[in-house]
RNA sequence: CCGAGGGUGGCAGAGUGGUCAAUUGCAACAGACUGUAAAUCUGUCGGGCUUGUCCCUACGGGGGUUCGAAUCCCUCUCCUCGGACCA
């Protein structure tokens, strides 16, 4: 079989349904529609998603039909897959907000160009009670209730929305809007997805066959996720992107290569080679960061965040245009909180106390120095402050 | 509508009259070490200052009992579970 087929087929997969079919399809030369939905819970897109945007490009890169669900109606309702808990519905103001620059987003992954995008509530704000009961035969409640996170919470006597189950309808009735014959998804999804198949059969489509892929560990090694803070998010600045990389933990590295970029799995073996030989996991980093945050800004915008990381990180230099600040007051304390530096006065003593604070790159160890203009006022490593 | 349980710091979750600004975990922040903003270890983590066995504010809202309340009582409110109603 076709090289890159195969490495569609593996790369950032963790399963698929159904494989065989799926193969035999991708063989065939049929141009075919790839749906992917994501839901506008928050304004950011993270690097999480990137997994099955960069899977939506592959498809693209060989002339495939892909299909982009925003899901301003699904966003409403909630998804409760990852959740343990009930997930609040969000207002429409809200999913709005959050709307804005989704595309935009989405945009520096895949050819917005050549892929259509729809927003479900177009047709899935317009169904009736009949349509809707026609589709409730997709799925029965004992395998609604059969999924892990669902029986876990009712085990425990927690609540269990009927909305709930309305979710996976949801997005299986945009799969037969769409026609989609391919959906990726999180393994999360796994059982939406496969709702998907089912009410497409009942309107009498062929089922779409489907991709889920891994999800990535965030910053700290918890699922990647926005309610955790750990995500690196596509808009973030090139600094701020390359240095929040440059914090991931050093186990995670390989599988972010082989998930997060598009880096032949040849090299990434030789990385995984390299650091057992006893390279220093950092260099490797250096060029995953680079790597991504290329992906995302460009080129140069990497190596020059690379370049001001190294000076200040690795030899603890100032870094070059840093915010400034005038103060009011030059007391230490004050300055540190009117600067935002600290939240409150207490903090900004315990800072001092901690022998947090520098300025001109001495500690500062006595809560009444005051600061003069011209100086570099610098808040543990890498909060910067030059005072006017 | 009835009954039961519950609402505690950014989150999770202890505490059921004083020793509680509140155990612990996560997150966050600082320091040490280093290979980096990794890991590990240490410390901090409501606010204020005159840094004290100090003051102020705080355990859903309001009121009360008490020398003293997160803890007891009343009331309001919200959440969950069960029941009633309906079938």
């Amino acid at each position: 079989m076709d090289k890159k087929i195969q490495e569609l087929l593996t790369r950032g997969v963790e399963e698929a349904i159904d494989k065989e079919n799926l193969q035999k399809k991708l063989t065939s030369g049929k141009k075919l529609r790839i749906k992917l939905g994501i839901d506008p819970t928050s304004p950011n897109i993270h690097l999480g998603r990137s997994i099955p945007l960069l899977k939506l490009r592959d498809f693209q890169e060989l002339g495939h039909k892909i299909i982009l669900i925003i899901g301003d109606f699904t966003g409403l309702i909630g998804d409760t897959s990852d959740k343990d808990s009930e997930r609040p519905m969000l207002d429409e103001k809200t999913v709005k907000e959050n709307l804005k620059t989704y595309i935009q987003q989405a945009g520096k992954i895949i050819d917005i160009q050549k892929t259509e995008i729809y927003h479900n509530s177009k047709w899935l704000s317009k169904l009736n009670y009949a349509e809707i009961t026609r589709q409730t035969d997709a799925f029965s409640l004992n395998e609604f209730i059969s999924r892990e996170n669902i029986s876990l919470r009712l085990n425990k006597g927690k609540r269990v929305s009927l909305r709930e189950l309305l979710y996976p309808l949801m997005q299986g009735y945009d799969s037969v809007q769409v026609r989609a014959d391919v959906e990726i998804g999180g393994t999360d999804q796994r059982f939406n997805l496969l709702v998907g198949r089912n009410v497409q059969r009942l309107h009498g489509q062929q089922p779409q066959d489907i991709i889920t892929n891994p999800l990535i560990e965030g910053l700290d090694g918890r699922k990647m996720s926005s309610s955790f803070g750990n995500t690196v998010n596509l808009f973030d600045s090139s600094n701020d992107m390359f240095g929040k990389i440059m914090s991931l933990r050093d186990e995670f590295i390989l599988r972010y290569f082989i998930l997060l970029t598009r880096v032949p799995l040849k090299i990434v073996e030789n990385y995984r080679e390299q650091m057992t030989e006893g390279a220093n996991p950092r260099d490797i980093k250096l060029k995953l960061a680079k790597e991504i945050v290329s992906l995302y800004h460009s080129l140069p915008e990497a190596k020059a965040a690379e370049e001001v990381f190294i000076q200040t990180f690795s030899q603890k230099k100032v870094p070059i245009d840093l915010p400034k600040f005038k103060p009011q007051d030059r007391n230490i304390i004050s300055v540190l909180t009117d600067s935002g530096l600290a939240t409150s006065r207490s903090e900004a003593r315990r800072l001092v106390d901690q022998g947090g604070v520098k300025v001109g790159g001495t500690v500062v160890d006595n809560i009444n120095f005051v600061v003069s203009s011209g100086v570099v006022l610098q808040k543990g490593k890498i909060k910067f402050l030059e005072i006017i």
